[in-house]
Order: structure tokens, then C-alpha cells, then sequence
DNA sequence: ACCATTGTATTATGTGTTTACCACAGTGAT
DNA sequence: ATCACTGTGGTAAACACATAATACAATGGT
């Protein structure tokens, strides 16, 4: 999945967001070892000091962690990840949900445009 | 409702969302006067040049225009404003789905979670 | 022992955002 | 005519963000 940063919002915020992403829904395994700041930093386009701020920042959030001169990995944390997971569908849902309601939609309104915009799982 | 701004986006950018959030929603009719910049500089806490950035853009957009020592309005035309608030709901709800679908939620979790977390109207 | 690679830290520079402050021209009410 | 108010424009300063360019210490593999 390409990187596709946007100018109307800091770089290291996308970032976190990106890999956040990346983690929460299973694609960087638990405990996996994960590409060095410069070559993340060389494949987003971004400087290896912006790339290292967002993984730091990830970092307090329990969701990376490093071997000092080794390389950094995902947490073997599960609950933490589940956590993240949870927040982060619980938040974007009620953000979605209020917006349309603040549009004036009533509620089947809201689930019928997700029902027209939402793609089928494909088994 | 008041303005909520965070530190986590350019002030402007919030403003602009807000203030075309009422617009499209009714909130703001068409054809009204809306209050000064200095006026709305001043209730959103924010500096009148910032503020001024926002209604620009705005104008630009075809959602205001401006009489010159007189005052702003809000557009005549309906076309403009129900376009922009198709495309607000619709791009909105692309971007929730396609997140959701990203975690690894299917349609039907989808629909579950905006059922939960959506109000039923108060008529 | 050597060396490439790791995370980390520092300094300097450019850019964008926000703010404060001031000035100008046209309108409308008095 | 006067005056408060309107939108608009400019300048300067402070700050955050992003980048470039280095440097350093510790690890792992050779």
C-alpha cells in the first residue's frame, strides 16, 4: 500500500496513522521486525528524522518497541493491538455517525449510504 | 455550537469545515448575512486574518460572496450547496467504509457498528 | 578485528501557519 | 459632513514542521 501524504496535515501524523493502520489490522504481525527508519523513511518519500518521529511516538503508545541498535519490532502485546483496534472503529464510527446526523440524516439515511458505498467481503 | 479547534490541523482549514458545515446544513440560510470577520474572529477566539483566509476560501467555493464595505452572505444559488453537501456525505461515508474495510471489518460489522453508535432522530 | 547497519542526537535552513498591529476605501445611518 | 463599521491589504514576529547533513555508540555477521 502506497504512502499517499497529503499537505493539509503534518507528515509525522500521517505517518503514525499509516502504520497504526498497518498494525491494527494484522498486516505488520505481532512481534515482527519492521524496515529500518531510513529505509521506511526512503520508501514514503520523508525524511528519516520525520519517519523516526513517528515511530517514536508509536513507541509510547505500546505499539512498537526497539532493540537499541538492532531494529525495532511490533508488540507481542495483543491486548494492546486489540485495544488500538477497538478505539480506533469505535471513534471513527461515532465521528461518521455524528457528522451525517449534523447533516440532517436520519439514521436509516446514514446506514443506506453505507450500505451503497460498502463493499461486499470478497471470500 | 461552538468551534472546537485542535492543534492537530491548520486553524483555517477547521474553520473552513465548520462554517461550511452550517451552511450546508442549513444551519446558515441562503441569502443571509453573516456576522463580520472581526465579529466571528473574535467568537471563535482566532485572529481576524485567519479568519478572513477561511471566508476567502469559501468564496471561492461558491458557497459565499462578499458585498464589499457591506458585508457576507451566503449563496442564492441551491445547486451550489445541495452539490456540496452531496459530495460531503458521500465522500464522508467512501472514506469511513473504505477505513472499516481496512481493519478487516465486513459490510455487515460495518452496518452494526452505525447501528450502535448512531441516534435514532428526535422528531 | 572489521564493517555495514541499527537507533539516536544535533545543527542549520526553509517554509507554512498564526498572531498582532496598522492602514485604506467604501457603505450606511445619524 | 461625520462616524462607526465593512472588507481588504501589508508587515513583522513567533512558532511548528520538514528537510539536509552530520555524528555517535552499539549490534551482528563476516
Amino acid at each position: 500500500m502506497s504512502w499517499e501524504l497529503t499537505a493539509d496535515r503534518p507528515i509525522y501524523l500521517q505517518l503514525i496513522d499509516h502504520i497504526k493502520m498497518n498494525i491494527i489490522s494484522g498486516e505488520f504481525a505481532p512481534g515482527s521486525k519492521i524496515l529500518s527508519v531510513r529505509e521506511l523513511a526512503s520508501r514514503a518519500c520523508v525524511n528519516p528524522n520525520t519517519m523516526q518521529r513517528a515511530l517514536s511516538e508509536l513507541e509510547k503508545l505500546g505499539l512498537l518497541y526497539t532493540q537499541r541498535t538492532n531494529g525495532r519490532f511490533i508488540t507481542e502485546n495483543l491486548d494492546v493491538i486489540e485495544n488500538a483496534r477497538e478505539s480506533f472503529a469505535k471513534n471513527h464510527t461515532k465521528k461518521f455517525s455524528d457528522r451525517m446526523s449534523q447533516l440532517g440524516l436520519s439514521k436509516a439515511q446514514i446506514i443506506n449510504l453505507v450500505e451503497e458505498f460498502s463493499e461486499e467481503d470478497l471470500q
